[in-house]
RNA sequence: GCGGGCGUGAUGGAAUGGUAGACAUACGGGACUUAAAAUCCCGGGGCUGUAAGCCGUGAGGGUUCAAGUCCCUCCGCCCGCACCA
């Protein structure tokens, strides 16, 4: 074969992308009468440039959504950018630019970015949160949840950084302190809105099992997020005291069964009654200072000591009131879950354990673990939390843990403190309502106005958007929208006298909560139009980083119920299938400083433990670090924008689809994008090689043997190609893939020295077939390849070839043959052949013979095609 | 502490309970070349000199005609949540 002239991506793909845009291929139809599939990939937040996350992401979601087009689908697979959030406020503190411009500057750049992957995105549906169109739909959504009881306002405690006065998220708290001021950080009371997720929690919780296209990991994690657990209410009669005029404690418990156990209460710090006491009492006071002092670092929780402060307040015991518990105010009780105050069976509960252990209180075992003695048992610094068997407790005594449950929840359910019952049985969640407000300028601003005469006013639906100013400035600490001399005095819409707008806006979560459902109406007047988005939604395969396995979801999925309640669709489950994609990982390289130096500017020789690497500029010795996740921190990055100039955006889709399966991570390898790029012009020179055999003088003989043998690896490929495509298996996809172009290429070089009209008609369907095949994953390849076979139209249209069922079967199989689960040999049977048959040859194969030595096998087990074994 | 996942050649990884290591990368050998690159072909889990054979999917046990796959115990690594009573 004469020389091929090298595929060159920088001039093809370029090319079809214009072709693509032309066409407007990817532009997509509410009214197709094809069936719907909707394809969604997380939109990025744009941050300034894409990363090799971003291009691992897209690729996965643009095969999926070219091998669904060339199913016949109508797919909706569109891109925006949740444009929101701080990083544009810190950039306009930091350089000045306004984070307006910067954010769509920096969307500029990454659709450009985008684009040069030639993803098939819907791009007439492109819009970014921060547009306000966008976000006037959302301030609509908002109110629309006020009036229906879903929004709320409390009181709630946030981390406060004094220096620079403002709310800190709890990951910008570092020991302590503020991530930027350094500032000791505080706890403060705000008032702060809140999205009512938790009247959702039941529901959120029992349909996760419906959700069976999701990870199961996934699915895990929202469940603990939730939290559910059964317990009991309790009511704990105080010994009268002149420290204060309550007459109960509340508790809640899952252990009552443990109520003979129970030795003290222990208030949260922050528990009304702890408060009381406190105004009279400096150690208490001490102590629940000292306490908010600490603040909810998770670190310093974590760490935390058990401690606590005697009140000097006792209760009666609920069942034996000749018994009296001391209270105490404890560290480690949490205001906000269950009652805010706890009974401590020191026995049986480990935190309960050491705190008694500190303080001296009484440590009474009453579950006995199966098979132990009673006379003999102990708790020494183990808390005992198994199953087992009541005692110590009077009429409990005897029956196993649940039993106890229930029984002693009956006995209290019935009597009563005052005319309380003492007793009832609760279910508590660990889900919090979700606090929306923050005290930032660059977000949504939540649509009220607070009047002196009429409360909380809503901003009528004319008035809106409420648009951010552009004319802010960050010079001084705090929100922005607050220190501006104008923009949050307005009349109030009911009497029309002086007052103020909310100067705070939405979590960025909030926007990425619905944005899925307004790409299937992202120009519609209202938030959504019902009725596409029913059509649309739910999404059939969402794809994204597993850091979002918890709120972006969970959010999402209150969201959606939020949106069904007040008319905007009518569906509960936002996303039917969900993917988790690894992530990209690279080496990482120091200097003899010890600084980090970028993977591009370092050169690497030798292998294994011989591996050396030196700056290429100096030759300075570099050390090679462990593999981590690529980030900016560690320089272990390498640029998309270079990836696509040196080997096109097919190489770079190709490699990141290949090498590894799509949930774990990848590692970013040189080696990996050559090799890429080696099967890109491998496909190419097929394809021309091809070409140049139809063009030739062949014989009119009939194709060769193995042509019929070729022909059914190419319908075994498409088979097994599209149901790798549909599981996600994309790294076996493409395995397939190398498979079928081996097959083709060793088939072509054998049709050179012989050429036959027959092999050269079964050479063209295959690499037909295999640049159809490659085209969800290599689009542009795909098409220079289509366009030179001569193909008409583009194979962005082509249907997917269908495989013929009468090629996915063999007329004969090779089985292997086992004795004692042994294999010893293999033996060719036509399939289907009776057992006879596959017996007589698996007992005459020389090694199963030679085994038996003359003997009758006790058994002969046979899986017909697939196996025998003579069992001795 | 609780929950989830993973552990297979030099490396990334394949394998509805049915021939372990597909496919790729790296490596070695060969062809082509003045040479190199590129390309093409061949090789490869370990042990026993070859063959026959034996061993082999983190370790140990079990279920089964048959286990990388299912069950139990343990070890190691990774991730998530974490004082939720």
């Amino acid at each position: 074969m004469k020389p091929v002239e090298r595929y060159n991506p920088r001039v093809e793909e370029p090319r079809w992308q214009r072709a693509w845009e032309e066409k407007k291929s990817f532009v997509v139809a509410d009214d197709d009468p094809r069936e719907p599939y909707y394809v969604l990939e997380m939109f990025p937040y744009p941050s300034g440039r894409i990363h090799m996350g971003h291009v691992r992401n897209y690729s996965m979601g643009d095969v999926l959504a070219r091998y669904k087009r060339a199913r016949g689908f109508n797919v909706l697979h569109p891109m925006g950018w949740d444009a929101f959030g701080l990083p544009a406020e810190n950039a306009a503190k930091q350089t000045g630019s306004h984070p307006k411009a910067w954010t769509y500057a920096n969307i500029d750049t990454m659709r450009k970015q985008l684009k040069s992957m030639g993803l098939s995105f819907d791009w007439t549906r492109e819009f970014a949160t921060c547009d306000p169109e966008y976000y006037q739909r959302q301030q609509k959504l908002f109110l629309d949840f006020l009036k229906a009881g879903l929004v709320t306002r409390k009181s709630s405690k946030v981390n406060w950084d004094p220096v620079d006065e403002t709310v800190l998220a709890n990951e910008q708290v570092i020991d302590g302190r503020g991530w930027r001021s350094g500032a000791l950080v505080e706890q403060r009371e705000l008032t702060q809105w809140f999205f009512k997720i938790s009247d959702y929690s039941e529901e959120l919780l029992i349909a996760l099992d419906g959700l069976n296209e999701w990870p199961d990991k996934v699915r895990t994690m929202q469940r603990n997020w939730i939290g559910k657990s059964e317990g009991l209410r309790l009511l704990f009669e105080l010994v009268p005291s002149s420290l204060t005029s309550a007459t109960a404690i509340e508790v809640f418990t899952t252990r009552p069964d443990t109520i003979f156990g129970a030795s003290f209460i222990a208030l949260s710090p922050d528990h009304p009654l702890a408060a009381e006491i406190a105004r009279a009492d400096a150690g208490v006071r001490a102590f629940i200072d000292e306490f908010h002092r600490q603040g909810t670092a998770t670190e310093t929780l974590e760490k935390a000591e058990k401690q606590g402060v005697f009140t000097g307040l006792s209760v009666k015991h609920p069942v034996r009131p000749d018994r009296t518990l001391p209270v105490y105010v404890a560290n480690f009780v949490l205001m906000d879950y269950g009652a805010g105050a706890i009974f401590g069976c020191p026995a049986h509960d480990q935190r309960d354990l050491d705190f008694a252990r500190k303080y001296g209180l009484n440590v009474i075992p009453v579950v006995l673990p199966p098979g132990a003695d009673p006379e003999d048992f102990s708790v020494g610094e183990q808390a005992y939390v198994g199953p087992g068997t009541i005692y110590h407790s009077e009429f409990l005594d005897g029956l196993p843990v649940e039993a106890a449950k229930s029984e002693i929840a009956r006995y209290f359910g019935e009597r009563r403190v005052g005319n309380r019952p003492q007793g009832t049985v609760e279910t508590q969640y660990r889900l919090r309502d979700w606090g929306i407000s923050r005290q930032r300028y660059w977000g949504c601003p939540i649509p009220v106005i607070h009047c002196e005469e009429h409360g909380i006013v809503p901003v009528p639906d004319k008035d809106l958007p409420v648009r951010l100013p552009d004319d802010v400035t960050f010079d001084k600490p705090g929100n922005p929208l607050d220190h501006h001399p104008s923009w949050k005095h307005v009349p109030c819409p009911i009497c029309g006298r002086p007052a103020r707008r909310e100067t705070d806006t939405m979590d960025t979560f909030v926007d990425s909560s619905w944005y899925f459902a307004r790409f299937t109406a992202p120009h519609a007047d209202a938030p959504t139009v019902p009725a596409r988005a029913n059509a649309w939604l739910p999404v059939d395969q969402y794809i994204g980083g597993v850091e979002h396995a918890i709120l972006h979801l969970l959010y999402s999925r209150f969201f959606t119920r939020a949106m069904r309640k007040t008319g905007h669709l009518d569906l509960d489950e936002p996303f039917k299938g969900m993917f988790t994609q690894g992530m990209v990982v690279h080496e990482t390289y120091r200097d003899r400083n010890g600084e980090w130096v970028l993977p591009a500017d370092v050169t690497l020789e030798g292998m294994g433990g011989k591996r050396r690497a030196t700056l290429t500029a100096t030759g300075e010795p570099i050390e090679i670090g462990s593999i981590e996740k690529m980030s900016k921190s560690k320089k272990n990055v390498v640029d998309p924008d270079e990836i696509v100039r040196t080997y096109g955006a097919d190489c770079a889709r190709w490699f990141m689809l290949s090498d590894s399966p799509p949930e774990r991570d990848v590692q970013w390898t040189e080696a990996g994008i050559e090799g890429a790029s080696r099967f890109q012009q491998r496909v190419w020179k097929l394809v021309q090689d091809m070409i140049e055999l139809r063009g030739g003088a062949a014989a009119p003989q009939a194709a060769p043997a193995d042509a019929a043998a070729l022909r059914k690896l190419v319908h075994r490929t498409i088979k097994s190609v599209g149901d790798n495509i549909e599981g996600l298996r994309f790294n076996s996809a493409v395995a397939h893939i190398y498979e079928l172009t081996n097959g083709l290429t060793r088939f072509a070089a054998t049709l050179e020295s012989a050429p036959s009209a027959g092999g050269i008609a079964a050479l063209a369907e295959g690499v037909e077939t295999l640049v159809q095949i490659i085209a969800p994953m290599m689009p542009h390849l795909a098409e220079s390849c289509w366009a030179a076979l001569g193909k008409a139209g583009m194979v962005a249209d082509a249907r997917w070839p269908e495989a013929d069922p009468a090629l996915l079967v063999d007329d004969s199989v090779v089985i292997a043959v086992q004795v004692n689960g042994k294999r010893r040999g293999e033996i060719t049977v036509p399939v289907g052949a009776p057992r006879e048959h596959t017996e007589k040859e698996a007992l005459s194969l020389e090694p199963v013979a030679r085994m038996l030595d003359g003997r009758a096998p006790s058994k002969i087990i046979i899986v017909p095609d697939r196996i025998v074994n003579v069992v001795i």
